[in-house]
DNA sequence: TTGTAGGCGTTATCAC
DNA sequence: GTGATAACGCCTACAA
């Protein structure tokens, strides 16, 4: 083994600064009410220093009862939306001196995940695309949750306003004279995509247009999703003229296969993606967009989660809700005029 | 504080069980050597069972003096061959039950990174596109490495055969006829683009085909990089038929650059990137490549990491290379017959 | 077969 | 001002 061998602990410092070990520990912690004699103080920091002394993070965890590390737990980064969320948080808690400890969906379950966390005395959670209602109700008791994109009553939360992404979608695309609008998205309990669906239906409604139920498609949310519903759509005796997805990589799915089956965007069919990902920019015609901040909702989660963690969980739960901003790039344009096919 | 309130000791269940503490730890560790009373151990176990007894595994690592965690260092996740690695990496650590701290470059350097996973008594450290010859010869001392993607002497490493991707690239785009060919690449220290760029010069001049200066272009390794290079080389009088790039999103880059000069795929030219990550399938024409096993590399250098911890460093470090896999798809192809334009 | 003693590296609370 | 002493929760001897 080659761990853990010769480290430097605080009773070493001690024994060379001929002081006692708990004295050492005073001075490095830095603690106000640290009244040491100048001179020891200086003796000890600079022998500290001298051999590279670090204090044992997990010791040092084990009497503070909390291990200045907090768990992510994701479904996949098969969505670059959930990497970029990573690593907005991981700045902020290395910034921070936290332990970012991964948790991918997949291999071990959700609550395998917690649980493994929780052994390893986590100081808190951020939980992103998993909808915390699934989960069973005891799974998150006395931990320090943020959630992402999901909003909730009982816990913290960050996350763009998916109803209004759902709204700005609708408006976008009946601003471009669509009436026959379809939806592709998922079934799944993750909230921001019901969220999104709801918002773009109810803003339909409310502008008179009705979307019939072939017009929904439910589909895996990724690229392979989007591209199967879309033939769907496309296999319809009467295709829609616009489709909104549920995120990014459904719409890059259904824009491949528009682009597979001939059909020309936007002229023929407008597509409008959630999210803002990369990818978006790489198709032709790009892909517009209803953009939420991914990097900034990993950031603020940590900074929620930290608050939390260090003031103490409150009263009524702050949710932090980012406003989505609508990217129009080449994917979305007019309704074509009927007859003036090219 | 919601953490670590009312957790469940061992001492609490020696307690109810009638035991003494050390007794719960020789049955729940399921020591071979552990010769207690059938009926003891029945009885400790069932109570631990039913009050949830669950070992803080901080204190674990305390007296084992390691974690059962190990670090993964990249530099960011806006290149998803990161994730996909780190991907695989978290499922192994997962089912073994290490826990993974991600650490990505840019709030802290690397040094600090490792000085931080150095503190909470790392059992190993997974280094992925971050050249360990760039690193003080001390950063590493006494740290189980394995790294990804850069042979090494010193260390484990596993990796893709990044001189033979170099020499099938130069193989397969020399078989279409090709003999203008150009290469675009950062001018890192990571070893892979250095070896992908050898291997193909080399297997060039091999079949007496040169590569002037001019078709060698330096550039980021992101989407941005590769579109700002392909400009450069379409703004030469004399464009290459073929382009080799070092990674996937150079190629993309260059794709949407000559999608954006009117430049036809692989009429007019050919463009090969490297990796084979999911947005290669996006584009029209898709792109073909040199595929990486990259959720392979990232399981096999924890397997190889988790095995270096178990059984001590080797003599001579370990070195498992994947073999890379030619991807044809629609970007590349014959030279255009001179004159027979459309 | 089981309990007692000691220690892992810290921090916190006291006497001195 | 400083140094014992006692946790934190667990594990590994060794005694009983």
């Amino acid at each position: 083994m080659r761990i853990g061998k010769g480290r430097i602990t605080a009773a070493e410092v001690a024994r060379r600064a001929g002081v006692s070990q708990p004295t050492v520990s005073l001075i490095l912690t830095r603690n106000p009410k640290a009244r040491v004699a100048p001179e020891t103080r200086e003796r000890v920091l600079r022998i500290a220093a001298e051999i590279g002394y670090r204090p044992n993070r997990l010791a040092q965890a084990l009497v503070a009862r909390r291990s200045f590390a907090i768990g992510v737990i994701v479904p996949g980064f098969d969505n670059p939306f959930y990497a970029r969320v990573l690593s907005g948080a991981e700045k902020v808690a290395a910034e921070a001196g936290y332990a970012v400890l991964l948790c991918e969906m997949g291999a071990l379950d959700v609550l395998q995940h917690l649980n493994a966390l929780r052994d390893r005395q986590i100081d808190g959670v951020i939980l992103a695309g998993i909808a915390a209602s699934t989960l069973p109700a005891a799974a998150l008791d006395d931990l320090n949750v943020v959630l992402i994109n999901q909003p909730s009553t009982r816990f913290a939360s960050v996350g763009g306003d998916s109803l209004k992404a759902g709204t700005m979608a609708a408006a976008h695309l009946l601003g471009f004279g669509h009436r026959r609008l379809a939806f592709i998205g998922p079934a799944s309990s993750i909230p921001a995509f019901r969220f999104r669906e709801r918002g773009f239906v109810q803003a339909l409604r409310a502008a008179g247009v009705s979307m019939p139920g072939e017009l929904v498609v439910r589909a895996d949310a990724s690229i392979a999703g989007g591209l199967a519903a879309m033939r769907r759509l496309l296999a319809l005796r009467e295709r829609p003229t616009a489709v909104f997805c549920a995120n990014d990589l459904v719409a890059l799915g259904a824009h491949k296969a528009c682009g597979a089956a001939g059909v020309l965007l936007p002229r023929d069919l407008s597509i409008l993606g959630c999210d803002d990902i990369e990818m978006t920019t790489l198709v032709t015609p790009e892909l517009s967009t209803i953009a939420l901040p991914q990097r900034e909702l990993g950031a603020r989660a940590v900074r929620l989660l930290l608050r939390q963690i260090e003031e103490g969980p409150r009263e009524t739960p702050p949710a932090q809700v980012l406003p989505p901003r609508l990217v129009v790039r080449g994917s979305t344009g007019p309704v074509a005029i009927p007859g003036a096919a090219s």
